[in-house]
DNA sequence: TTGTATGCGTTATCAA
DNA sequence: TTGATAACGCATACAA
């Protein structure tokens, strides 16, 4: 084996007792026809011996593969394959962000974690597609990757990747977002999920609050969010969490204008500590902060940290998402827990059932739970 | 764009003015003869439109292109492509287990990070192989896998999956281990790195150590590594890293024979959590436990914590790799930092340049560093 | 059980 | 600048 990784060429030992009529000298690959030939049979037995075992006697099936292997004969090569059969036997997987941005966040490793084993289980492979600054992948990516499925993951409406999946009339299915009519999709209880967690604050006696969102809106901006922007928001997740706190907290007397929102533009801790910096020198300073991921919790427990503040003595943090770390942080979350690996499964069973030509169901919602662990509190 | 979403047919809209000689009636997608036909041109042409645009009129191409758009013909389909090229234009990513493990490591998620925008910066997709028990990717993934190059993250020498990529001919690229003689590989200095880390503590005037390693056989085994098990250690990151530690120590004065060793099979955590309680409950107790990981220590963080130990009052703990959490911890963390997305970079880089037919330079060794955090002190 | 013929959708070579 | 024609390597009805 070493040696044959040494160079691109395997070392073809020629066996002296089978005959080369075909490609004896050349420095090529050996094909279907180069063993059909050697073992003196057509290229249709050969094809059966790999893909149709029970189509040939095993003594016949038995002496092909010797012979492939001997002449250094891996198999039908996969492309060629797949042009015939016209699958590839793949499915691609669309990214908002660079893996770079994307990667950091616990969540999209662990969905991904369980869309590859579902898919790797039914003998498909993983195309990975990143975004960029579009969010999403390029176009051209999207039209030359080899899948015959597609799997969005939180992608903005406006992602061009998604027109290009429609022009190469590709199944789709979107994991959060976008809404797509007519589309598979599986999502979680955003909404449901951030009521639950406004209550269990508004049930420890809290009355100020602050809510810590990523992006409302694709322009990249951050800051506080106007009641303009709270508004006719684009992305769905945002709107239905950002739509759970406030509404909560409305129902139980506490007016919308009265609650300080940061938009931070991404979901990362660093993100989240500028903005919880923000959050935590109005007036009068909230008690509770209410995050809509847990990257962005986490950058509020250290903007707490920063400003000498202790969790959950002077204020109270919830996440949602529920990583692993939401364990372990100092302290640690209390956090609305979705799905994540279900959520990355469901995908890739629905993936696998649109290849076989299945129709799209009706979109999949996954049930959220509210984690009580010791970032928050009630009031003193 | 929503309505050629919701049926996997997208919707040709045939336009009158031009003939369909092909397929009028058949309900399939448009190739490049049915454009060809519709123009009136040659096929060849066509696929000069697409892929030359300089050999052929300016005002032809418009033309070609614009039929080809009302016909819904979206360019030339990837996989013939690929069949004609002899290239797929995609790089294979095997991992050493499923993404389960894997991902939740911030340590590959970096330096995948690195591999994908490489290699999606020069048009080439990612295929993802998750390994299995077998400590790789089936070896019938990878020889299925539609990929011109493949790329080894840390796999171990036994990996079924090599053999299956040699088999294939394919250039491979390895990427910390195992060492393939004569493959082209990227690493980094593991064994300086553990040594920069053991001489930081022996400074500090630490005496008593244990050292939290992860697996240093493949038999998936956890427990105290014996002698035995210490040497001969088929694992070269395991190898280097563990030496480093021990030698240096040994310099010192320190005999091996009196540094407890915890051997994890695998690099996270709670694993790391388990081990560290070990050690510390050793005789007399280690001040200082040096980790061949960031989760290891982590965990060891945790373990301290649990034993009522103050880091880094009573214990000290270094790590490796420097992942970002290693800044949030608690206490932050002293490891070595090692430069994972360049890691991940060289690497594509190294792929693109054998798939361009260059010869595997000899193994990229990058640096590591020390990065001094709160989680070492002097002894008191 | 095995073979024949044809199709899969491109790219590339070489003439025209 | 454009067009025949031949690969590319395989799968699959259908016939033998």
């Amino acid at each position: 084996m070493t040696e044959a990784l040494q160079s691109r060429q395997p070392a073809l030992s020629v066996p002296s007792n089978t005959m080369l009529t075909v490609d004896s000298d050349r420095r090529r690959r050996p094909t279907l026809d180069t063993v059909a030939a050697a073992v003196g049979v057509s290229r249709a037995t050969v094809s059966n011996a790999y893909n149709r075992p029970d189509q040939l006697s095993a003594s016949l099936r038995e002496r092909i593969l010797e012979t492939a292997q001997s002449l250094g004969y891996t198999g039908p090569d996969p492309v060629a394959r797949s042009l015939a059969t016209r699958s590839s036997a793949a499915v691609g997987f669309m990214l908002p962000e660079g893996l770079s941005g994307a990667f950091s966040d616990p969540a999209l490793s662990i969905v991904l974690d369980g869309l590859a084993s579902t898919v790797d289980g039914h003998d498909h492979s993983l195309v990975l597609m990143p975004g960029d600054a579009t969010g999403g992948p390029r176009p051209s990516i999207v039209t030359r990757a080899q899948a015959d499925v597609m799997v969005a993951y939180s992608l903005p409406d406006s992602a061009p990747a998604l027109e290009a999946v429609a022009a190469r009339g590709l199944p789709l299915v979107v994991i959060d977002q976008p809404v797509l009519p007519g589309s598979a999709r599986v999502e979680v209880q955003d909404y449901t999920g951030t009521c639950l967690a406004a209550d269990h604050l508004l049930r420890l006696g809290h009355t100020r609050f602050g809510v810590l969102s990523f992006a409302l809106h694709p322009d990249g901006a951050s800051g506080p969010a106007s009641p303009d922007r709270r508004s006719d928001v684009p992305f769905r997740v945002s709107r239905d969490r950002l739509g759970g706190y406030l509404d909560t907290l409305e129902k139980a007397g506490v007016k919308p204008d009265n609650v300080p929102v940061w938009e931070a533009r991404g979901s990362d801790r660093e993100l989240g500590r500028l903005g919880a910096r923000w959050l935590l020198t109005r007036t009068p300073r909230p008690s509770a902060l209410l995050c809509t991921s847990d990257q962005l919790a986490f950058g509020a427990l250290q903007a707490a940290r920063d400003l000498g503040l202790t969790v959950p003595g002077d204020l109270s943090v919830v996440g949602f998402d529920d990583v692993p770390e939401a364990a372990y942080s100092d302290p640690p979350l209390t956090t609305v827990r979705q799905p994540l690996a279900d959520k990355g499964r469901r995908a890739g069973e629905l993936a696998l059932k649109l290849l076989a030509g299945g129709r799209p169901p009706k979109p999949t919602r996954l049930a959220v739970s509210l984690v009580e662990r010791a970032s928050t509190a009630s009031m003193k």
